[in-house]
DNA sequence: AAACAAATTCCGCAAGGCGAAACGAGTGTT
DNA sequence: AACACTCGTTTCGCCTTGCGGAATTTGTTT
């Protein structure tokens, strides 16, 4: 009776409506109910709750003009942020190891997420007193200089729902208020970079910029993160500005696709 | 009990299972099966279902190594093909309306199915006599300029496997000879551009050239349709000419995307 | 080696997915 | 205008099969 008697832990409507999603992805043009349901053999009622359900979840689209499917804004969301993301990771990493010799500082790759960074790559530097992050970790905006990097260059609107967010306190530095916050974000729009003193994690800092798409949205930042006490504040900006240029750098290609 | 009761129609495994993905996606990261079922709040052996179920498919990936899962090629294949057609779709447009108005008949743009061709556009003449083809509709290679244009620019490899299909009879002069095709599409791929006379339809005739990406890839193809009557071979040849200036115009600007 | 954590397997229960059939809306045909 | 047809939607009761707690295995850390 089973079908795909494979892997016995395969959930079976999961599967089917995953065959319904690729089936609607490959024909490449709407495509209604009924050539749905006769193309892959499976009932037309069946078919009809999957491509519901699908479409609830905003992988398929409903043209209700037509009464046909098509692929759904939450596909091509997902499939978008990959491409960014994978792009931006090959685009920076030899600059992140051009910067890590440089400075003999760990260097950092991350991307927005939701009223978070996460750190999508990492080149640490060959000491014994190195800096915390993993790949897939994720921190608050507000006490990284990744974070701010990406506030200060997000769109007015999306810079003030990121701080209507809950702040939370992640050492005895973190910036907590409103308008002290803003004042550094201007600044580090003036600047072009930002930078973070123990408002992380105590003992360490890191100066962070933002890396821009053809828009001019800050997808992405690249940060050095070291201990308080091997980067005084002379160092860090002398970094600050070696980022800001390599940033750019990475912009200049990201942004050489014209917009989709 | 039931979660969103808003559709009675969404089946509930599906849905949860499109979650799983949607987090697996947005976590720019692979990531653990406990971690997926702690941020979604599903039971571990569910959410292990899913994840098996998803990889099966080919949405995700499974990292042996490290087990964790994260975005897998089927996703990503998807996603390409539907931005490819977009923008093929996007550039051609207004070539397409400018060559319909020059020779005042239909022109059609379509992609490469599997052995067929697949209209994703058209721009129909206002005459009382048109052409047939609706967007979505599919024909086969062999028997359309389309179908030979694209034929003729594939890969070697990949033009055999389509030849090997059974190639059905669509009319009195579709051309079913292995020998004759190829002898054909040589011709195609020299000159630039294919035609075909009541192969595919009775009284209809076409005239074909292909769009190339970046690698040289023949994508999609372009073509002017008309009843036989109106179109004699001169007028066919001179058609042929102007869809291979435009059509370069749009394979230049497709290709000035460095590949990815 | 023990202790822990994470992934996989097992199993019985019943939730809920399935699909035949009926219904209704829309379209084209005579 | 009535009819025939197709396609999408809804209903309903059967019973498959998905669910999740718990046990087991795997592999990682102290």
């Amino acid at each position: 009776m089973a079908k795909k008697p494979d892997n016995p832990y395969v959930v079976q409507p999961v599967m089917k409506a995953l065959k319904v999603l690729e089936l609607v992805a490959r024909h490449s043009h709407e495509i209604a109910l009924t050539a749905v349901s006769k193309e892959l053999k499976i009932p037309k009622t069946t078919t009809f709750r999957y491509l519901q359900t699908l479409t609830a979840a905003g992988f398929l689209d409903h043209n209700r003009a037509t009464d046909r499917y098509n692929l759904g804004p939450q596909l091509r969301s997902i499939a978008r942020a990959d491409a960014s993301v994978s792009k931006v990771r090959e685009l920076a990493r030899p600059a992140m190891i051009g910067l890590m010799q440089e400075f003999n500082e760990t260097v950092n790759l991350a991307v927005k997420g939701n009223g978070t960074i996460v750190y999508i790559d990492l080149v640490e530097a060959n000491r014994s007193l190195r800096m915390q992050a993993r790949i897939g970790d994720s921190h608050p905006m507000h006490s990284t200089a990744l974070g701010k990097a990406i506030l200060a260059f997000l769109p007015d609107a999306e810079r003030q729902h990121q701080l209507d967010l809950p702040l939370t306190e992640r050492t005895g530095r973190t910036l907590l208020e409103r308008e002290e916050i803003e004042r550094q974000l201007r600044q580090v729009a003036r600047s072009g970079y930002a930078t973070e003193m123990g408002e992380n994690e105590d003992g360490a800092m890191c100066v962070g910029v933002p890396i821009l798409d053809a828009d001019g949205y800050p997808v992405a930042a690249l940060s050095i993160s070291a201990p308080l006490m091997r980067m005084p504040h002379s160092l860090a900006a002398k970094a600050g500005v070696r980022l800001r240029e390599v940033a750019a750098g990475i912009s200049a290609t990201l942004g050489s696709h014209p917009p989709g």
